[in-house]
DNA sequence: ACAGTGACAAGTC
DNA sequence: AGACTTGCCACTG
């Protein structure tokens, strides 16, 4: 399995209404340190994937767009529309942030 | 071959 | 809080 599908399979995994940040997928994909390559992954991913990319944000919970950009507006609509705060062009992560249970983690090994 | 560039992160000051 | 540095490495010109 190549790296690119193992994290699009793991930001699959990222429940509605919860967040997850590029490094944590990157850990949970069994690729520790390779943030900005979830990063790029999310870039090129085909959009028939359907990947939730509006579910990843940075370490410290701001949306890695630019403020005010179109994607960031997009990205805040989104969250909202599934009950995720966005103050300010961040998310509280104490309060959204991804907790994986050991059966995410037990299905992730596996397949 | 090589240098610059990222939808990043952690450390330092 | 913010700016800056270093580590990361696939991709691009």
């Amino acid at each position: 399995m190549r790296q690119s599908e193992k994290i699009a399979s793991t930001i699959l995994l990222i429940p509605h209404g919860k967040v997850a940040s590029y490094g944590q997928i990157a850990d949970l994909a069994g690729l520790p340190g390779r943030a900005r390559l979830v990063g790029r992954v999310l870039r090129q991913a085909p959009k028939a994937l359907k990947l939730p990319w509006h579910r990843v944000l940075r370490s410290s919970g701001q949306l890695a767009f630019e403020r005010l950009s179109e994607q960031a507006r997009k990205q805040s609509s989104l969250l909202q529309g599934e009950g995720v705060q966005v103050n300010s062009h961040r998310v509280n992560l104490q309060r959204f942030q991804w907790q994986p249970s050991l059966d995410d983690i037990l299905l992730r090994l596996t397949h």
